[in-house]
DNA sequence: CGATTTTTTGAATCATATCAACGTACGTGG
DNA sequence: CCACGTACGTTGATATGATTCAAAAAATCG
């Protein structure tokens, strides 16, 4: 059940069979099919959620309907609108199975909570965090001023694995360009 | 000398008077000019910097010689290239004094060691990253899919702050925008 | 003050978006 | 398992927001 999740946390820190079994107690599940919310724009995001299989994607819609993809989570990967989880505002992403997807949810005041009462707990979240934000900061760089080429090129090189897994429109809803200047770019790329 | 750094974290966590001793021992101080780097591109980022007074900023120069300012930090703030700190690559960024700043250090090694032996230390870093986790996030958003007159209004709305502190060319480059760009929208808006 | 830096303004150019049409792949029900 | 409908990808023509280059005006600093 809970096997990938223990799997992915003892990459990081180790828990006792006690602690998982506290984390555990608090842990929900939950199956969503291929093109279902998780969360909706303007709700508030109340937990965060562990991809067991399938996949998501969060992404925020502006005012001229265009659709901005924040970021995918695969199995082993958890995500959230941590702005909304946090500092408990309403969400400006939607979140959406890509595919049919096992996830494992976990409240905010349960994670409060376990961040308190298990030091490990509270070093792996720490610890994870990080990492997401290094991930983030490599975004922001790769949003200003690379070209759409570049930006393609950097995406291959940093994440080539979404290529196979994702249609082409969501990646450049990804990259900030258009399905067409994608498009353009890759036949470009392919001479 | 570490008021600002002490009342700044007891926002967040409280350290006893021993902790607080400790973490002491293990900090440096540093002033630095006006226009001098704390950090250069290529070089490793080895300490977090915790700012007393002045300001500074880290920045990215891409192939054409466009500088990208990643962020600021005034007095009360922490900077450093987490992705080179964390993950001990070389940096990406330059970081320099906007005006003569007073600094705090402290080095990887012992920033470690503080949070394996200080909880509260641990968590206190576990909340700031949060908070520039978030607003990285909101970062994210800002530059996708926006007109440059809607990332000035944003930053208006978000960041005005840095209006007073910072000169036009390096909020621009902040927003990534042109200095010529910023300067019609402001025109435009000032009618 | 004079000198350097910053900001503004203008004109030309460029990258990307937009709109539209067409081809292709996909999966769902008959 | 085929056929149909819908979603996805490509291609072309045009529009547009922002950049670039250049030079003048304004602000800042020693």
């Amino acid at each position: 059940m809970f096997k990938l999740l223990h799997e992915t946390i003892l990459q990081h820190v180790t828990l006792t069979r006690e602690e998982q079994q506290k984390m555990e107690s608090h842990l929900r599940l939950k199956s969503i099919p291929k093109r279902t919310f998780l969360l909706r724009a303007n709700d508030y995001c109340r937990h965060l959620t562990f991809v067991r299989s399938g996949s998501l994607y969060s992404y925020s819609v502006d005012k001229k309907g265009n659709q901005h993809i924040f970021r995918f989570a695969f199995a082993g990967w958890w995500i959230a609108d941590l702005q909304s989880f946090f500092t408990d505002t309403p969400s400006t992403f939607n979140i959406e199975a890509l595919e049919d997807s096992e996830l494992i949810l976990m409240d905010r005041a349960d994670h409060e909570m376990l961040m308190e009462e298990i030091p490990a707990y509270e070093r792996y979240h720490r610890i994870i965090l990080e990492n997401a934000y290094v991930a983030m900061q490599r975004r922001v760089e790769n949003g200003l001023g690379l070209t759409a080429e570049e930006k393609y090129e950097r995406l291959i090189r940093d994440n080539p694995e979404l290529l196979q897994r994702v249609p082409q429109t969501l990646i450049a809803s990804y990259l900030g360009i258009t399905p067409e200047t994608l498009s353009r770019v890759r036949g470009k790329r392919a001479e």
